[in-house]
DNA sequence: ATCCACACGTGATTC
DNA sequence: TGAATCACGTGTGGA
């Protein structure tokens, strides 16, 4: 028979349209001379029954895929990995736009309270802390006019 | 080029009739009526190549898929697509959980400071506003106290 | 040497 | 009518 090596030339050689010296010219690639097993005929039923489930199983990661994916433009599978691709990315980036906006905002809410006042609520009344001089109180004008008043 | 015979692709010879000896209950495909044209012998390289051109397409998008999902646990396709099915998921509920955890905090930040005090500070001193009785004032507090100990 | 995953060609189907 | 996909069976190479 002619056709052992057009058949699908793996990962190797795609195509050779090219071959006309198919006279008998052993291939050098691996050592693979073995005979077919022409009389096995129920051989190849496992093979092709473990295929289709490996089809079957692909398929229904597609499935799954296409419940996913929002604004799935069309059911082609091509177009759908590549609206995958397109929304992981945009997830991708709000993440990070989301998450580097979150540190500005902790690290500019984390930075005022902290060194000039501090105030804290109770059940029925409050405390206010701070750090001035006395003079620039604003407390001490209040008491200071009451008792001019006074 | 030796392409044609029945080795490559085993549909030719034995398969299609119409019904193979299948013992086990078999959804009815709906077999389209009508001849092919067997006489057509230019269009299957056009065929084949469009095929090939599909496939190679496909796997660009794969390959492209690879490079987008973290953790890819095999090379596998169908492992693939389920690492990017899962790693999806996980993107769609962490922007879920960081919206809501946003809202969150401006909801209580907004709704705090409106109803029961006000404080704003300035450049050297601050102003505080509050609403409630006076006798539960802090500052009136310690002006008694400080009106008592004058 | 058995299983697994892939690429290939091809018939069938849909637009 | 063709072009674009899909599903199928098979050959093959790697663990």
């Amino acid at each position: 028979m002619s056709g052992n090596f057009s058949s699908t030339a793996g990962v190797s050689s795609s195509e050779r349209p090219k071959d006309k010296s198919l006279a008998q010219i052993d291939e050098r690639k691996p050592r693979k001379r073995g005979r077919k097993p022409a009389n096995g005929r129920e051989e190849p039923l496992n093979h092709v029954e473990a295929e289709r489930q490996s089809r079957e199983k692909l398929n229904q990661w597609f499935y799954t895929l296409r419940a996913v994916v929002p604004n799935i433009s069309k059911m082609d599978k091509a177009s759908l990995l590549g609206d995958a691709i397109t929304y992981l990315n945009d997830l991708q980036m709000k993440i990070r736009v989301m998450e580097t906006e979150k540190q500005m905002g902790n690290s500019s809410q984390m930075q005022f309270p902290v060194p000039e006042i501090d105030f804290q609520e109770r059940h029925e009344d409050a405390v206010v802390r701070m750090n001035c001089p006395l003079d620039s109180h604003p407390v001490s004008d209040v008491i200071r006019t009451l008792k001019e008043t006074l």
